[in-house]
DNA sequence: TTTAGCACTCGGTCACTGGGAGTGCTAACA
DNA sequence: TGTTAGCACTCCCAGTGACCGAGTGCTAAA
């Protein structure tokens, strides 16, 4: 267990670090006016520190900065949650007065402001759409054999999908099909539609429908939703702006990570209440063992839709960044409410 | 007019600096066994070849790199038009062969392969919407107030639009607009949409549904399509395999440029027949001041559809490029054909 | 006109140096 | 017993100068 003092000086070591990105001495800390300490008690005090392994040393007359498990301490135990000055939320709430319509559009737009802010990169999943319900299917037949199906969901999302039509299938089958798909499935959430389809519609189908084995494939392949999630990204270049990542390898492993997008998926295993924080290798990725990330769920209706993250450097502004994304996670999801509760 | 040895000369230097991105001595030149001159033949040349313009000195003692002006008059004159390599066209070749049913998806994949193949950045544009034809138009709605308007094109494409419906407007006048829209409209370029509603459905609609006016900017909404261009990114990384760009300042422009998609426009004034070679401070921004682009445009039934373009530094592998894209954009437009001609 | 030779220039590398920041240890002090 | 001042030591870093090699321009000879 830390005595107050230990977890005081941890504390500004922390704060100065973050600060200034430069190994903390142990005199720069006993000048801090909160600290009444000199130097060498500090010095003394850091060392027992360094042993108990939340700091490090980068070499021999070199102050120290924190470790993997300082940084963790401090954001678990030394960070009082801190409202965000007046301007950034400003800011934020700027956005959603603008009334944009589309989702994606806003999404884009929240990551672009919150970049800005923090000066960091941050990374907006979502939204997932397979929790949300199937409000109308449509299919247009492109030429004889191959049309497009397209799917709205209750939140105004559209999935579209190329397919083949199979050979003996005509056109007024297909027509039948999506009146019964339509008359049967609205209101169904997208993940169960497969399954739906083969369950509840096949003596439908079989009654309306000649050919209905044929049908009901071609049925499964229309309601096919695109199970990917929709990775945004912005103020990537932000990472260039910070002197642990001056080193152009490891910058280009990060920078790769965005290019393909997916990838980053990893890093959201799961999708939590409130603000999470994951610390150097506590993040899935080899690429981002210096950086941090930390993340938050946005809803609608109580389900969680999609993760607003921002990722940085260990040295992140941790009571910065925490107390943003608190804040507009509940303003985001508040405003999803609005537009489509 | 340069001598028959000046284009040597200044073919070997473009060469050989392209290859090492180190400047070009008079001696490693004189040692190809194409080039029967002693080096001190080779410095006078230079010497000439710089006062014309065509090279440049980084300092007194260093050999000679190519100008802006030099690399237009090697990509002009000095190189043959070359077939890329088997290995490279089968890579290219291949991915046509995997019968990718998304556009999108197709246009992703290309932008992939070729930043592989080239080791530089890869942009593609499109594809272009605005000439495509209309299909098919739907609207359903959400809520009261709220609907959603999707159009899909002969082409697949499918575009969508999150609509206000004015109050005072009855879904059944909706339904009534979308069954005429979709009855008069079918077929008519994108372009044209909005003003072939004024134009011809104003008397229509006066006698099928009333408070027309309201109806009529109703229906001009829902019909306006978006005319923002795609643009898909791929190896935005390899720039940091270029020496030229070890400076993080010059990178850190480049790499902005990319994430805000849109402003890349500006590098493709236009859509010409064949390839296109823009070097240096030909192209319209600061940012890639010291970058070339190489780019073609694809096609549909002999409509410009969208542009493939590589991105790299004025020092790049132009005989590899042009000869790729060469190829890829007639596959490419090929390949288009085949899918929706 | 071409080439060989030579003096010169300049950037890059390496070893060396001194200064500064910071430490750990010891001994004195409250 | 906990705290502090003092001091010797360590290590990084920036600056310096010497040196090397690649390359040039010029001149004179072939």
């Amino acid at each position: 267990m830390l005595s107050q003092r230990q977890r005081l000086i941890l504390q500004s070591v922390v704060d100065d670090y973050i600060r200034t990105a430069e190994p903390v001495g142990s005199r720069s800390i006993s000048k801090r006016k909160d600290v009444g300490f000199s130097a060498a008690t500090i010095r003394n005090e850091m060392a027992d520190l360094e042993e108990l392994g939340y700091l490090e040393q980068p070499h021999t007359s070199a102050g120290r900065i924190p470790s993997n498990l300082g940084y963790r301490f401090y954001v678990d135990h030394l960070i009082p949650t801190v409202r965000p000055p007046r301007n950034e939320i400003k800011a934020l709430r700027n956005l959603f007065a603008l009334k944009i319509d589309e989702l994606e559009q806003m999404i884009a737009e929240t990551a672009k402001i919150l970049a800005q802010i923090t000066n960091y990169t941050t990374i907006i999943l979502g939204p997932q759409v397979f929790g949300t319900k199937l409000k109308h299917i449509q299919v247009v037949p492109l030429s004889e054999r191959v049309a497009v199906s397209v799917i709205v969901t209750d939140t105004g999302h559209v999935e579209k999908r190329r397919i083949k039509v199979p050979e003996g299938i005509s056109l007024t089958s297909i027509e039948k099909l999506v009146n019964l798909l339509n008359a049967k499935l609205v209101g169904v959430p997208l993940y169960k539609l497969k399954d739906t389809v083969y369950e509840k519609l096949r003596e439908e189908l079989l009654r309306h429908v000649d050919q209905c084995e044929y049908v009901l494939d071609l049925a499964a392949e229309l309601l096919q939703a695109d199970p990917n999630v929709k990775v945004h990204f912005s103020g990537t270049t932000n990472m260039l702006d910070q002197p642990e990542f001056r080193d152009l390898e490891k910058m280009k492993g990060i920078l790769s990570l965005f290019e393909e997008g997916k990838t980053v998926l990893q890093l959201f295993p799961l999708m939590e209440e409130g603000v999470q924080v994951r610390i150097g290798h506590e993040n899935n990725l080899e690429e981002v063992s210096q950086c941090s990330i930390v993340s938050a769920t946005y809803t609608l209706k109580g389900r969680p839709l999609g993760i607003i993250g921002v990722l940085g450097p260990t040295r992140m502004n941790y009571k910065k960044v925490i107390g943003l994304l608190d804040i507009l996670t509940k303003d985001f999801s508040e405003h999803l409410r609005r537009l489509y509760g």
